[in-house]
DNA sequence: GCTGTTATACTCGGATAGAAGATGTCCGAGTCTTAACGG
DNA sequence: CCGTTAAGACTCGGACATCTTCTATCCGAGTATAACAGC
């Protein structure tokens, strides 16, 4: 069981973008060329999150990518699942009806014992991921003392940020 | 995120293999038939199985596959590491590291916040599996009364298994 | 009739093709800026 | 000097290749069975 790459890049784009000044847009490019990442694949992703109405964008010279919502609002769960698609991992294909015993259909009035069990450890998956904000993550970021790390990263944000 | 379809197999074969007689094997072919699904795959995910030691097989013509353990010790968990692989789904290239403004080795003591949110909700998900034993799923289907049904499972059985 | 041997049938195990999804890239559609131009 | 307009540059958005992984299959290695010949 994999997850796409892109859920990390587009997690840390969001971090990045939460750290933009207001009424400003950052660009996918300068997003990519900040994490050293392939500008037209992160992009992709952009995208995605922007389908999902995380992210807003803006066309045009001084267009770019922003936060639709206050950090706080977002949750990695929400990132995930823009990007990584929100289907359940484990796919029932109710094998218990196929084959020389197999089940009838009225018979099969409740879920698959397995296809429960695994839906129910998902679940637990998907409520400990919808607890992480946007903001905490940022907070345990910045939490450390490094305050010249943090003034690069914001000077960087104005001389790359349109709007 | 998702998951190979064979751990669906894998999980419904061991069911299957709970209620052999003891000192009997199951060929793969006669999981396969029994299950409806490709024996050749089958059998590459039984093998699976058997290199994780959840189950003995046994060559020959009185041979099969039979459970190395009984059903309370085995859990949905150690199935799916068998056929699925027991690396994490999130990957973390430490995309901090890199860039402009990218974080020194010797800052990173501490492990990236979004990796470790994504690790711990797959603890979550882990621990909840492990919770799920073989036993308790041969349970949930036995469970309801149909007494024909289970009769004719262990016809097909007997009919079938080697030993 | 009993025993040792051999042939056989049946099983698992790993090496080998094909398909689907993830990864990576490109060019067109749309929009804001900006600068030139006319009034 | 100001308003209008048109060109230009920059951005996102979706369509197009490439590549790894999952899915599916086949044939060889190994073993217990069973027949068979010899004693």
């Amino acid at each position: 069981m994999r997850m796409g790459e892109g859920v990390e890049w587009a997690a840390h784009a969001c971090v990045l973008l939460s750290a933009l000044p207001d009424g400003t847009g950052l660009p996918a490019a300068a997003i990519a060329a900040y994490h050293d990442v392939p500008p037209a694949y992160l992009a992709k992703h952009m995208q995605a999150l922007a389908r999902a109405g995380i992210v807003t964008s803006a066309r045009g010279a001084a267009g770019g990518y922003r936060l639709a919502r206050p950090p706080q609002e977002i949750s990695l769960m929400q990132i995930a699942d823009a990007v990584d698609g929100s289907e359940p991992a484990f796919r029932c294909t109710e094998i218990r009806q196929r084959g020389p015993c197999g089940a009838k259909p009225e018979e099969c009035t409740k879920t698959c014992g397995i296809a429960a069990a695994f839906w129910a450890a998902e679940r637990a998956y998907r409520r400990q991921l919808e607890g992480v904000s946007l903001a905490a993550i940022v907070a345990s970021l910045t939490g450390r003392p490094d305050p010249g790390k943090f003034a690069r990263v914001k000077a960087w944000l104005e001389q790359n940020a349109n709007g």
